[in-house]
DNA sequence: CTTCCATTGGTTAGCGCTAACAAGCGCGGA
DNA sequence: TCCGCGCTTGTTAGCGCTAACCAATGGAAG
């Protein structure tokens, strides 16, 4: 019964010229009653929603889009989905851009830089408004799409020494150092250093313990022990013991999380090693677990959700076109002092 | 220099006309040589490579599916993104989303009808190829919405009792059956169910206990204990000691996930109360931590990741228009029984 | 030598929406 | 009376891509 029913490349949903025939205005103005009511007049705005609710309207958005050149899409790629961590800085991120009306598009690049420049490249044919990333490196490949496809970027969790690049977290370096000087603080000499992932969060973790060693003249190289595996409960127990076989007379471990942390603990209670008496233990981030396990962990609580939620209104700053005052944005770490440790 | 660089509307970004003018071929082949390269000749689609290489060519997707009434977009709904559970389903989903193409849209409903009807409000905009969605049971309004939109639906964690819907998942009502009737054969009379969130599959859990009770003879109101509270740790905590005040007899207590047990476990530890001697605590879904913790956490382990997987494969298969046999795939679950009951 | 068809490439006409401009109207001030 | 202004609505022309059709070519079949 359409107009142009046959042949016609329609894809059979109401469009908002018919939204506009049904309401008696034209297409533009139906437009406006919808995106830029307060352009219109009053009763032709009513016409037209009432329009919308009795076909059933729904706008498309790709239409919406190429018409536009805008199209309200944030992009944020983190190396996990199934971590803790992320999770609460997506959870920021989105109490942002549902409020400001952007849709997220999230992509999980496994820690790996071939999957982030596959992940970049697909989303960047959406023309994202704006991109956020965690970690302030990344491969040559990824930063040649940013910087040729001109859109405003924000890195999470660490910060930047580039000034003009914008970044939101805390010093991890800082926080790696703070947690090994509470530790020889604590009279430990023998402070061993257990990461995996090796991402770069974990790298500057490290060189900051390596730091705060260096500098109560505690270094020993055989108290680290890095894998590159992904990071879990089952790793932390298996690295505890390999880190008692290199290092024997390690009084204390720093542990480049709480995964490992917890790990490491249940290990020593099935070892009879009592923690914190005969081996100090100590993680990174904060979980849940950590304050309810017996004992209960020493570690350092993180701004997650804070980093999600600053760093996505700062990039809506900068798509908005409100200039930032403060490009690096320090939203700092605390130490908690537990029983194990 | 441009030939229409005044009053122009256009983006900036390169074209595909851009990269078929540079190849010497038309837009349409430039397209095909993209998109359907075995329709066009090795030596065109080599043209045509290299532009895109030398311009450094983006796609955009949205005129794209303006053009084609395509959007390659799959929608997934998951009522939490920081449950280690859905993070599963949602690394599962993706496995097969990513090798077909497709691109996800992943929302967060955080256990809300209202959030769940708003998102997918939004997201049809984007004409998505198909919605996979945690859960049977939805509000009328969603009901409506997916059904006017006509995209094809999977739903995922539970089965359908109707044969037309499509879902993935197993039995949460069987799978508290089961658990309760091992605490029943374990010699436990005075069983306790400790339910949060009170979502869809903690209420089929919830059944499935008190089902067994009932059978067992051994059903009590008193026996119960549900909250509408997000679940966590300490929240397992809290309603052990509440459990303990309102039935103080009880000898086990199924919690209707893993961070009530672990929480409830911690809890028993601080006040001196033996697991599983005195009070045998269960949980669901089995977490990491629950074959760490001492005692370890006697649990069901669930086919999560499978399941979003299987999921992802029904609903590619319904879009790609290949019928599927079965309609509701049962996945199962196991119990894993362990030192805590 | 013609016919047929498969293969390859081009042409045209949109997909559904909005930017940009134009037009109509009522009003106040000159 | 006329001009100019603000307010509301309409008209036109795309945004960048692809479906559908069409044209040219060339080799196989008759």
């Amino acid at each position: 019964m359409t107009t142009n029913a046959n042949k016609s490349r329609a894809s059979g949903r109401t469009t908002l010229a018919a939204v506009a025939a049904h309401a008696g205005v034209s297409t533009m103005t139906a437009s406006r009653a919808l995106n830029l009511p307060e352009r219109v007049s009053e009763e032709v705005r009513l016409r037209v929603e009432k329009a919308v609710a009795e076909l059933g309207y729904v706008p498309n958005r790709a239409a919406r889009a190429l018409a536009s050149r805008q199209s309200n899409v944030i992009v944020v790629l983190v190396p996990s989905l199934s971590n803790f961590v992320f999770n609460a800085v997506i959870d920021g991120i989105q109490q942002v851009v549902d409020a400001a009306n952007y849709q997220l598009l999230i992509g999980n690049t496994r820690y790996s830089d071939a999957e982030e420049e596959k992940l970049l490249s697909i989303y960047l044919q959406s023309n994202p408004m704006g991109i956020l990333l965690s970690g302030l490196t990344h491969s040559p490949r990824v930063e040649q799409l940013l910087a040729s496809s001109g859109v405003p970027v924000v890195s999470m969790m660490d910060l930047a020494s580039d000034p003009t690049q914008l970044s939101v977290g805390f010093s991890q370096h800082e926080a790696g150092r703070t947690m090994t000087r509470y530790l020889i603080d604590k009279g430990h000499k023998r402070i061993g250093f257990i990461g995996a992932q090796l991402d770069e969060r974990t790298l500057s973790r490290a060189a900051g313990y390596r730091s705060a060693m260096l500098d109560a003249g505690l270094a020993d190289a055989r108290l680290e022990l890095m894998v590159p595996d992904a990071s879990s409960i089952g790793l932390g127990a298996e690295l505890l013991g390999r880190m008692l076989a290199q290092a024997p007379d390690c009084d204390a471990i720093f542990c480049c999380n709480d995964d490992l942390a917890h790990g490491a603990i249940y290990q020593c209670q099935r070892r009879g090693i009592a923690v914190p008496e005969q081996l100090a233990i100590c993680g990174f981030n904060d979980l849940p677990a950590s304050a309810w396990m017996i004992p209960s962990v020493t570690t350092i609580s993180t701004p997650r959700y804070r980093v999600g939620f600053e760093a996505a209104t700062l990039l809506r700053n900068v798509i908005e076109g409100r200039v930032p005052q403060v490009r690096q944005v320090d939203l700092g770490f605390t130490l908690m002092p537990r029983e194990s440790a």
